[in-house]
DNA sequence: GAGTGGTCTAGACCACAAT
DNA sequence: TTGTGGTCTAGACCACTCC
């Protein structure tokens, strides 16, 4: 039976993970430095390794340690200088603004696979596919242009849908379980048809995202979403 | 005393984990429902609570499963659209690809800080600050222009680097503590002078990262790297 | 009150690394 | 051989939710 210093309720493991990551933070431990193990934090802190273990796992995981069996555990090298810029669906963008959001479809049909989209959605050239062309506009102002292909398999009843009042993004969700996406941001000036509905000039500017999703071991849709270069950015922090 | 129903080397944590994952994934256990209690797990998989718990308590960390105490774990909503590109620091990205990364330093030097420079580190106008600009190459051809202004207090010994064999990245790592970030991508025309120096045309597309880092509760860094748009690319991926 | 999750204990056996 | 981390057990007490 242990007295957990009472008054206090964050659990144990919470206080070891605080304390691991004060020390590291306030310099005292450094990169590869070597951290006591847990038979120590076991003495130091008068509890159950398991919880000691906790600590340690999470922070494992968290990657701020790394550990090595039967040598130890260490301070995590230096956090990748990688970081992370969240992409949201625009709809739920510009709402979170507090803005109105309204979507004005400008295309919607069934069109053969050009060569190009055969190759990405792993299909024969000529194999119809599904594609739309909506302009999502924020208070009235256009702020996204959004060229799609959809994989009938993924979602045979796309052309179907009214995409005034649901996005496509959101009635794939529903059709196909995703089960994977790959990105790519780009700046590319903007061709004379998309210019003409993002009411930009021609070859202005645009922040380009590029996406693929996959589902169900199939390439579901490949949506490419110009932004004016002006209005639009990607933001994100860490820490 | 149990027996793990050899031969099979996989903890029961992972096992139990990979059970819960392949419900969802096929579809029988769908967003919303109630999942089998810790006890229920227990009685289903005849081991000890704990190592149901963990496997439960991993996928809520996860965000597959949601927990509410005194009711239930249940299959997490639908995950946020919402997805992550990853920027990772730009000699590092040019050696991933295998290619020769050379810095060439085309400014360092102390100078008063603006208005708007001033607002952003906390600081007075007309505080010294360093500021640095590079050029990035990729195999000789330039890739990025890094327009850098260092609070002075974060890296006392800034001007002092050799930034053809060291990233500011690099230096300000070991520097100071990075403690957080902010980012903005932008696609921008290019300035005449960045244009000159990226060896594009001016008001060509570049794509911009606009990046401040925290350390100490300070400012440390305001940054801004262009990118010709035809040239570079954020990607990412998920699932 | 019965059932749920949240946490913790005091042991245990094992694989692995350092020496 | 000793110490490390990796995992697991069979209990326990608590706070919470639902009925």
């Amino acid at each position: 039976m242990e007295e957990h210093s009472a008054q206090d309720n964050t659990p144990i493991f919470q206080r070891i993970k605080d304390y691991l990551v004060a020390e590291i933070a306030s310099g005292r431990w450094k990169e590869g430095d070597l951290v006591p193990s847990e038979q120590a934090l076991v003495r130091q802190f008068g509890v159950s390794r398991m919880t000691v273990n906790r600590a340690v796992r999470e922070l494992t995981a968290e990657q701020v340690l790394t550990r090595r069996q039967g040598a130890g555990t260490f301070v995590a090298p230096q956090k990748y200088q990688a970081t992370l810029v969240e992409i949201r669906n625009i709809a739920d963008e510009i709402r979170a603004r507090g803005h109105a959001h309204r979507s004005d479809c400008r295309l919607l049909e069934r069109a053969p696979a050009s060569e190009a989209l055969a190759a990405r959605f792993g299909v024969a050239p000529g194999t119809p596919l599904f594609h739309s062309v909506i302009v999502h506009l924020e208070d009235e102002v256009p702020i996204q242009v959004e060229d799609r292909w959809v994989n009938p398999a993924c979602a045979p009843s796309y052309l179907e849908q009214d995409f005034s009042s649901i996005t496509p993004n959101e009635h794939l969700m529903k059709a196909a379980p995703l089960s994977g996406a790959t990105y790519r941001i780009e700046a590319l000036p903007a061709p004379a048809e998309v210019a003409a509905m993002l009411g930009i000039e021609a070859k202005a500017c645009c922040l380009v995202l590029k996406r693929q999703t996959m589902s169900r071991g199939m390439v579901a849709t490949v949506a490419t979403m110009w932004h004016p270069g002006h209005l639009a950015q990607f933001s994100g922090s860490v820490g």
